[in-house]
DNA sequence: TTGGAGTGTCAACAAAGCTGACTTATTGTG
DNA sequence: CACAATAAGTCAGCTTTGTTGACACTCCAA
């Protein structure tokens, strides 16, 4: 893949060409939570649960404070969402066996169940995605995407790649 | 950490890599809105204001019920985003010139001013992305978006496709 | 022992979505 | 013409998920 003349094409690079980019990226985020939506509407929960079910699932005993930062949210939204899962027993809050004001997140059996669910629906669209499009434009879509990020969620995509994998 | 995945490697995508796509695509998004965003903050506008004058300003003229189906929401809803730009001045409502029952929407000056801030900011970031990333990564990212989208958001985007460049 | 960090919680509020039930024009059709 | 259907707008009320601000408790470290 010859990166040489990547600046020459990008300059014709037309506002509407930009917005055909910018409008491709607002109807498949549609898309990419459309499944989950679907399966969660059912339930009492929403997209917040989601996400914090996915990243408690991607880090096992994560903190609260560290859960915080990756999601972006207030300690108080965060909260509401993470006292109903732990209700509804589907989070598990354990003491910080070091530092014990801490609160270790795990995710219990039946919090795998939904989370399990809920990737399964939305990697089947990514999955289906990534062949139709063809396995040169996956790595596009890869390098677009993290070129779009701001440097701080950079640093947490990257942290959590460190992680996992 | 081999970085290369290209070629037949498709096939043995993980759902670890999977995962990782999908973590990118909501970074991603989280930088995609950030700009307009912080821009509408300043004002008494949020993301549903932006995305109202987003398609006034893409489809002049377009009808209330076209614009409905186009960002999926409930009339009521998108009721009081417009009627606070109206108020505002940014958007013109006129009757429709053969069928009266009809509104056509239009940016005024004011209208169209907001509109280019807000579409200048997400287009640097869209450009600086797209620079980053090299012409063949830009195909890629738009073939995979549009493979992610749901059948309906696809003719949606489509017939906005039609309509400019 | 004291300051600050991590956590949890109360109250109040806002944005933006939803449902359901109407009204008012206007248009097209039987 | 009469009437049903369509386009738009509105009222009321509810939900989710975000926000501030204030405060309490526990615990670590200097």
């Amino acid at each position: 893949m010859p990166e040489s003349h990547s600046g020459e094409s990008l300059l014709y690079l037309t506002d509407e060409q930009l917005r055909q980019g910018i409008e491709a990226m607002y109807f498949a985020y549609r898309g990419f939570t459309a499944d989950p939506d679907r399966i969660l509407a059912t339930m009492a929960y929403g997209r917040a649960h989601h996400r914090a079910i996915h990243f408690i699932k991607r880090a096992p005993g994560t903190t609260v404070t560290n859960l915080l930062e990756i999601l972006g949210v207030t300690k108080q939204s965060l909260n509401r969402v993470l006292r109903t899962l732990i209700e509804d027993g589907l989070v598990e809050s354990r003491v910080g066996p070091s530092d014990r004001r801490e609160r270790n997140l795990f995710l219990t059996e039946a919090g795998e169940a939904l989370e399990n669910r809920l990737s399964d629906a939305q990697r089947v669209r990514m999955r289906s995605a990534y062949r139709d499009a063809g396995p040169e434009a996956v790595s596009g879509f890869r390098k677009v995407l993290e070129a779009m990020m701001d440097g701080e969620m950079k640093r947490r995509y990257a942290s959590l790649r460190e992680n996992g994998s």
